[in-house]
DNA sequence: GAAGTGAAGTTTGTATACTATGAGCACCCC
DNA sequence: GGGGTGCTCATAGTATACAAACTTCACTTC
């Protein structure tokens, strides 16, 4: 028997579920900055007790998501137009690189993941899917994954999901997402012909165009 | 009363304080790589219950030190090449640049808790503390600290928990500490005047050779 | 002897139960 | 009436208990 199924199906426990869902909830501004997150809450929303949930919480205060005061409870950490720029200044310092360091070492097969998750995200935009920041941040992620060590895609995926949460927060998703679109089009064509210089260049300008509309959104 | 008693006191959890333990365990390969964690076996060791050495592991997976399969349990990540290089690479990415703004707005009291990281630091090295790695990534986060958002703390405390892992592991310390004393005097000495180039080129230099010893002993 | 099968023993992941700390409020003293 | 003191309640943090899954290994079958 010939073996085309390659995805690996493990059970995902119940606190790897519920991380999930807090991190887009958080993202989405559901508990709002600053709130106080009560685990015998969540515990009873979910019909689950409080040791995955505190798992869950645990993982997000690594994430720096929500913050944690001994003996309080977990709060979720406010937005501060300091981290926003930090976040940005960061993501400027790695992601083009990254990505073009990518598009060189890009096999065939990695070619075809990145224009799926293109994909996925133009129709997650195209229905106003309000989880499309998952599938923007799968995308950028998909042009750094060819040639990046396991440190990089970490420090990226936590930085995209930071800025993930500044941008939902402050823009109106309809207004970006036709710029987006075209960028991304743009470097997907180019990231594919592998032109190492003009990636870096577009990426960086695509991050920096969101920042700029970002710092425009905050006044 | 006046209160010159500034530092805060909290009652730190066991899962918190297990966190530290079992990192610094990692870091000097306590527990070999590849190796199996077992839950009850710390538990038992301990003499405390599974659900902080959990909390503490999971924060330890999230740090990238730790990796979880499903219903098999944690094992210590093994150490590759790859990793080493991708980690060293982002520290020269962002480290200098940072180290270098955090000089310019450092405050005299910056300046002080610095000098006075960098004391402990030499102290540690002249007594031969094996955990003097972590006065050294207490030294490097203080050059960084005064102008740094939280992110880039966060990030850099991660890349600098994980370079000193490699460091530990790969090299005889009394081989580097000499050299590095020297390099962190005069990093410091220059950090105080706020010569930001001059900064930038030190700190790079610094993890530049640091990176290539441990090229020259992984051959 | 190699490969498949099944039962016993580990170990994980989560529920339940308990302790103790912190917050909030009423009361008291001046 | 303002500030201190103790009581009550809510919540965090951890221990204990247990079900489900994985591993191991002896046993069977070809």
């Amino acid at each position: 028997m010939s073996t085309p199924q390659k995805t690996r199906l493990v059970s995902r426990s119940i606190s790897d579920q519920l991380y999930d869902v807090l991190r887009e909830q958080i993202l989405n501004g559901e508990v709002g900055e600053g709130e106080p997150i009560r685990q015998d809450g969540i515990a009873a929303a979910f019909e689950i007790s409080k040791i995955p949930v505190r798992e869950a919480l645990v993982r997000l205060q690594q994430d720096g998501l929500v913050s944690l005061h001994p003996k309080r409870g977990f709060f979720v950490t406010p937005l501060t137009r300091k981290e926003a720029e930090d976040v940005f200044h960061l993501r400027l310092l790695i992601e083009p690189e990254a990505t073009a360091l990518g598009a060189q070492s890009a096999t065939e097969e990695d070619a075809k993941k990145a224009q799926a998750c293109l994909e996925e995200l133009e129709n997650a935009v195209a229905r106003q899917d309000p989880r499309r920041g998952v599938y923007n941040r799968l995308f950028h992620l998909a042009l750094v994954q060819p040639a990046a060590g396991p440190t990089t895609i970490h420090v990226l995926t936590l930085l995209n999901v930071t800025a993930d949460r500044y941008v939902r927060f402050h823009m109106h998703m309809q207004d970006i997402d036709t710029r987006a679109n075209q960028e991304h089009r743009e470097l997907m064509a180019c990231w594919l012909a592998g032109n190492k210089r003009e990636i870096e260049k577009l990426m960086r300008k695509h991050i920096q165009t969101t920042l700029d509309d970002l710092r425009g959104a905050l006044k």
